[in-house]
DNA sequence: TGCTGTTGCGCAAGCGTTTGCGTTCATATT
DNA sequence: AATATGAACGCAAACGCTTGCGCAACAGCA
């Protein structure tokens, strides 16, 4: 077996107690003691049972991360960044990855993070009933995208600027049929969708454009959810000759749609994204940039910072990152002719 | 305070144990009593603490998983298949982001996942010393990507025959001078660079084509340093009229290079890629595709097979997942004057 | 009716730590 | 010289479960 506490205990002729005491640093030990124990333990291949020292202390230095969907950039991303502060600050991550509904709704019932880990890191901001399921556990909870929620630490963007300066874009080119492809059904509730809804809308108002139903489509924010979306619209009777999608792989769904038809971007049809994927320079994307790395990174830092001063007043309910427009070569002015 | 188990017990006028067993469908409890307990500890809140069965029982019900890097296309569709393979059989998983070196090498000498896990699955493989001390856990290991290694159950793909399909396909274009973007550099040592070396330069002696050092670079398995590769390959005295890159991200990173010299694609080079990444489609990439999922959620199944037999025979050592050339829009046969 | 099995449950030990408190001993203080 | 003060350490009780064993109650059998 693995050795335990008491093996190097008395391998150093001490208590186990002093064991403890040595290895994590705490006062009450001699520094030759200490250092003797330290040699002991690593030469014996000692590490404390994590079980046993979270059981006996009531802290696990773990902390869970749910996502929604791992494999998706934006997630794998902010999951990356958030992971390495947590993990300089010497915690572990337990990671569930709520892909579908009903493993959604699994956790959220059953719980398994509950006297398992110290904080909570929501990847995406639970619906209400979520959240209050999550706040009965007791622990700080942060979240990254997805809107304002009570006792969570948000840190998120603008998502009503950055869409407004996307449509704005569209609009000052001269386009006046803009079509959008948005991501709001699915079983997630987010305001995100619905802000940058919003926005679009109030764009278009401003701009004294009417707003036609026909050019909204849904896309799942999915590649493949995107090109869908994109073949919907150009079914339309008239169709766009402009498009806003809420993130940039649904962007890249309709630019594979519009090269299935044969149309030209931009010359055609104008594209413009959101979020700035990896691979948006490479396609020539125009899109909203936002800071991804470093939204998991500070949610990471706001979540360890309540864990070492459990006193203090929770952090300000939200940060806002900035945003920015990314002009690339997917947009121009509509071509007189219009698209087909 | 949670709820604990006595109080579940004392709530429905039995003992601890026989909460215990009547929670996890153990025998000697019978239906009745059996329903009312868990119709009590719901009522309750009640979870047990993982720290305290696991200190119990010697089980965690916990999987860890070591990653190189999250954030990257391939190995966070591979981690989202293996977490899902995991959670539905009701294991929790730690997730260990190794991004840099020094992270890489302080997990593998303080083994933090030491008496917390059930088993760890490696989305790379490690190196022989690395493995050693993973071996030193004494549970069962598997891996995904990077060739055999002992202690390990290994699902991959035959990098070998996907290469060759790939080299063979731009040799029979026609294409001579013929690229190679790798990432063989970097401190993980894994056989896939090499694997796909050796076999780009047996097809190229196969063809009788002579090997030329010029025409190999190294693209770090990124989008940016595939871009670097590119230029410098342009950048050779006789540069490529082709070009094999070991990942679909390092491709386009070279086609965005491409893109900046103002050279078109596939008229003055071919590219071809490795992969299939979910965007390679958008942009029209000509690439060898491996289920990248279905490597992740099967090494989760091996693994836990192996959790369920204890006693069987460790699985076969390597589980080969079938390759295809995927056809598309970056390969052609090489333009009579060449490149520039 | 006595015996053997079976079922359903409680007892108590144990899992490997942490931590409050007590003890010892050397040093500083008056 | 007597006493107070700390530092360094050990003791033992938790922490909340699991599990081998024992015991009662009851059924089935001859």
């Amino acid at each position: 077996m693995t050795a335990s506490i008491t093996d190097v205990a008395r391998a150093a002729g001490v208590s186990a107690s002093t064991v403890s005491r040595a290895l994590r640093g705490r006062p009450g030990v001699s520094e030759e003691v200490r250092a003797q124990i330290a040699a002991l333990a690593s030469q014996l291949g000692y590490t404390a049972s994590r079980s046993a020292s979270s059981l006996a202390s009531g802290r696990t230095y773990t902390i869970g991360v749910v996502v929604p969907y791992v494999g998706r950039w934006f997630f794998g991303t902010v999951l990356d960044a958030a992971e390495r502060e947590f993990s300089a600050a010497g915690y572990d991550v337990l990671l569930y990855n709520l892909g579908s509904p009903e493993t959604r709704k699994r956790f959220f019932t059953k719980l398994p993070v509950r006297k398992r880990v110290d904080a909570v890191l929501s990847l995406l901001i639970p619906d209400e009933a979520e959240s209050a399921a999550l706040r009965s556990l007791g622990v700080p909870l942060a979240s990254t995208v997805g809107g304002a929620r009570p006792g969570f630490t948000v840190v998120g963007i603008d998502d009503r600027a950055g869409t407004e300066s996307a449509v704005r874009h569209l609009v000052n080119l001269g386009h006046r049929r803009i079509g959008m492809i948005s991501g709001s059904s699915g079983p997630l509730h987010w305001t995100t969708p619905v802000e940058r809804r919003n926005a679009y809308l109030d764009v278009l108002a401003d701009a004294g454009i009417a707003h036609d139903p026909a050019l909204e489509a849904d896309g799942d924010y999915t590649v493949d959810g995107g090109e869908r979306a994109m073949t919907e619209l150009l079914a339309a009777a008239r169709p766009p000759t402009a498009v806003f999608a809420q993130s940039d792989e649904m962007a890249m769904g309709a630019l594979r749609a519009l090269r299935r038809h044969r149309l030209k971007v931009p010359d055609d049809v104008s594209v413009v994204g959101f979020d700035d994927h990896e691979l948006s320079d490479v396609v020539g994307l125009t899109t909203v940039a936002q800071p991804v790395a470093r939204q998991g990174a500070e949610a990471a830092r706001l979540l360890l910072r309540q864990l070492d001063e459990p006193e203090a007043d929770p952090p300000a309910g939200q940060v806002r990152m900035p945003i920015r427009l990314v002009l690339r070569e997917t947009t121009a002015p509509p071509s007189p002719r219009g698209p087909q």
